[in-house]
DNA sequence: CTGTATCCGTGTTGATACTG
DNA sequence: CAGTATCAACACGGATACAG
């Protein structure tokens, strides 16, 4: 295993020195954010996490699993592989993503277009859902990303995310979740992505769906004049 | 400077992706702690970060700068000493280490006890006050940990936290802020500390006050049967 | 296929010493 | 007080080999 972990620590009383301390390392938090919509396999996570080496993840995995975060689990036979999931309270650290990731969307050197795996795009909807914008809209719309489908439910004013079947739907948008970035926050529509992202069912919830997720305004740059 | 910087960074666009490259290096939100209440000199904020070395500091400086996260600054004359400074933007990540913090106080395998700075323990308090709990309390408590004074005002069931005054309060605490924390969160009495934290003024209303940062409740453990 | 263990080049960190 | 220089130790990432 660990034979010598001498795990370097801030020698500090402070909750945040210690949530440093077991999540604070290289990768540990995008291997969460892999896992907060559900179990995933070794394989699976590494293709969410491109550059990560399979050592770092082995290691990592580790480490939070020794932290509670993470439990290993294994799949029902005749599929006996082993995957890996979140703890409850791992599950609740989302609301640290959250967070973490509203602020930092506001950040002056933050560049647009790198990729995101589908469960960020997930995640970051529903960070930046505004409810407010929802009104009495009712309906489903089905999120298709390679094998990974989800489901967004708008119903009372309120929105879940979750995974689920695509398939019945009252609008279903299928193929590179970077193009649905494009669309949500880049300022792009449909159309400047056709060819990633087909539009089958309802376009026009399609359309309204795409304006749920307004931007908070970039802070001002204070480097060498701004 | 920093003559050959290739900074390692992942190549994701998440949000949060983006927040660890910025503030994700080790001491980085640390750094951001002890800034987080006032502008702060380098040896000032070496005291407070235990264990940091000269050059970590400062190329940590350099980087935050750079992120728009700090600002040098000047002290007036005659002390014109170099000073860092968080930047509005900078400022608003205090909701980041509160949600943190707040995830991070549940785990299983923190260990109380350890050294708080000052900045940590006002955070903390900002952190963990109970608002319901302060009813209709009218009142104003002095903090004094070696030379830096806080004031803890409560008024119309809100509660303010900052650098100020001591004098002048209610009730004043003098003394090692790592005694009040063990009669906040560590289940002590003022008695048990006696000789670290002194009391003057209303005795009672010191009684009150220690109540209102309640600790929620652990997360269970998942290593080897929990 | 699903990981784990080992080796190795490189960059990052931390301790000490030193300079303006 | 406010950092910079130097150097040793370690962490990281990639490749490869190995085990169930």
């Amino acid at each position: 295993m660990s034979p010598n972990s001498k795990k370097r620590a801030y020698q500090d009383g402070c909750a945040v020195a210690h949530a440093l301390d077991i999540i604070g390392d290289r990768w540990a938090m995008p291997i969460m954010r892999e896992l907060m919509l559900g179990p995933k396999r070794f394989t699976d996570l590494r293709a969410g996490l491109p550059g990560i080496s399979a050592n770092m993840l082995s290691q990592r995995l580790e480490e939070l699993e020794a932290a509670s975060i993470v439990v290993r689990g294994r799949l029902p036979p005749p599929a006996a592989s082993q995957i890996y999931e979140l703890t409850d309270w791992g599950r609740e650290s989302e609301i640290v993503f959250q967070v973490l990731g509203r602020w930092a969307c506001r950040s002056p050197t933050m560049e647009p277009g790198k990729p995101m795996s589908p469960v960020s795009v997930i995640l970051s909807m529903r960070t930046m859902i505004d409810r407010d914008r929802i009104g009495d809209l009712d309906a489903a719309i089905g999120l298709r990303f390679g094998e990974e489908e989800f489901r967004v439910t708008l119903k009372g004013g309120d929105c879940l995310i979750d995974r689920g079947q695509a398939a019945g739907a009252d609008a279903i948008l299928s193929g590179d979740q970077n193009a649905l970035v494009a669309v949500l926050y880049g300022g792009a529509r449909y159309e400047d992505v056709h060819g990633a992202l087909t539009i089958e069912g309802d376009r026009a919830l399609a359309e309204r769906f795409a304006r749920l997720f307004p931007l908070p305004p970039k802070a001002p740059s204070m480097v060498s004049a701004g």
